[in-house]
DNA sequence: TCTGGGGTCCTGCGGCTG
DNA sequence: TCTGCAGCCGCAGGACCC
């Protein structure tokens, strides 16, 4: 393995993993260079927010993503926190996006800050190695006024966690000859699959290391993490990772949820958050151009149990006022004691299909046409006017 | 320590069907 | 007609990732 500054052997090393540093904090930056130099958390506010993004000034103090605000506030008191922009961050990232575009129409985007590039058919076209791919993208990206961090190696896999080890604002080729080399000192941890939990039942039989599970007896395996996931593990561990890049996957899902302010048992209020969340998945349904055969309801108690209830329709829908007649059974269905506080509610949409192929099924049946047309008339003003500008009346006078 | 919001994938169970 | 079986699908829950 190498440093960009160095000339390692790329041979074979096609697989690009492009990861922005601490991607929401650094386009804050960008737009606010006063205060480059200090810790910033990019999060909400209120009592149950979680850092969305910090910089690594905030880091060093422990500060991470994901961790409650309160927490992070705490442990760093001076810290200046800003409320995401989520449009902007979307914006930076198309821009992003089409800077890898340029290079190679083979990008995978994970999330708005990375992506998998597949250079093979660039490496030819630009008559370039991969690792200098990898600087062009970060010279390109710098000029956007953030900074990312490039892996470089033969398989998506240890791409990722070739990023990930010379962040932030660096590159790492990882050669063919040196994957091992790589991965076997690095914890289970870095292993993708390896959480909380797994990583308990790991270091339960004594296994540390990536190398650990590379000699680990697959027998053991699979009867504590079960076949599936045991023999994902030992793939990882043997450097094998032979998924290739995918451009534009399709969406499985397409969902809305919201953690209440403070816990709710008002059954009014629930339903009213469901014809909320109902709309905001068939308005994201509508966008990606899909319908949906289940609608899915999460339930999450102030205990933090969480329940789902899902229900198949007989015909696929993108229309917000049959998921909500869905949402509410399935809420009414989970049977919930009358005193149950409900901390969190959320209405997900799966079995996606794309809307023309759902259309073909309806002309079988009976059509809602007036609710579709009704709804698409309202994106058409929310697009123009924004989502706030048109709502149901019953969420018109304040929300839950 | 007190846990967001958007997702994906896997497992186990039960019902249905041939 | 009944039984056993396999395969598929729907459903619920859990773990994980960014």
């Amino acid at each position: 393995m190498a440093s960009g500054d160095g000339a390692p052997d790329d041979s074979g090393c096609h697989i690009l993993h492009v990861d922005m540093d601490a991607f929401y904090a650094s386009v804050e930056l960008r737009d606010r260079p006063g205060l480059k130099g200090s810790p910033v958390i990019v999060g909400g506010r209120g009592g149950r927010s979680v850092v969305l993004s910090a910089t690594y000034e905030a880091r060093a103090f422990g500060v991470h993503s994901a961790m409650p605000m309160a927490r992070a506030i705490r442990l760093c008191p001076y810290a200046v926190v800003i409320p995401p922009r989520h449009g902007q961050y979307a914006a930076v990232s198309r821009e992003v996006m089409a800077i890898f575009r340029a290079i190679t129409p083979q990008v995978e985007p994970l999330a708005l800050d990375e992506a998998f590039l597949d250079v093979s058919g660039a490496l030819r076209r630009l008559a370039r190695r991969p690792a200098e791919v990898g600087q062009l993208i970060r010279d390109q990206v710098s000029e956007l006024g953030i900074t990312c961090s490039v892996g470089v190696a033969t398989s998506k896999f240890v791409a990722k966690l070739a990023s990930v080890h010379c962040k932030p604002d660096g590159l790492l080729v990882i050669p063919a000859d040196g994957v091992l080399g790589f991965l076997h000192p690095l914890p289970v941890s870095a292993l993708w699959g390896v959480g909380r939990q797994t990583g308990q039942v790991l270091a339960r039989l004594g296994l540390r290391t990536v190398a650990d599970i590379a000699h680990a007896p697959a027998g053991s395996l699979e009867r504590e993490l079960g076949r599936a996931a045991a023999a994902h593990l030992k793939a990882l561990a043997a450097g094998h990772d032979d998924r290739a890049v995918v451009p534009g996957a399709q969406e499985k899902s397409i969902g809305a949820e919201e953690t209440f302010a403070s816990d709710v048992c008002d059954p009014d209020l629930i339903r009213r958050e469901l014809l909320r969340l109902s709309g905001r998945t068939a308005r994201g349904l509508r966008a990606a151009g899909c319908s949906a055969r289940t609608v899915v309801v999460k339930l999450r108690l102030a205990s933090f149990k969480t329940i789902t209830r899902s229900r198949t329709l007989a015909e696929p829908t993108d229309v917000a006022q049959q998921i909500y007649a869905v949402a509410c059974a399935l809420y009414a269905a989970a049977g919930l004691d009358a005193r149950a506080r409900l901390r969190l509610v959320g209405v997900r949409a799966t079995g996606l299909i794309p809307a023309s192929a759902a259309a073909e099924q309806l002309a079988f049946g009976e059509r809602p046409a007036s609710w579709r047309e009704a709804e698409r008339a309202l994106d058409r003003i929310a697009g123009r006017f924004g989502t706030d500008a048109v709502r149901p009346a019953i969420l018109v006078n304040g929300g839950p």
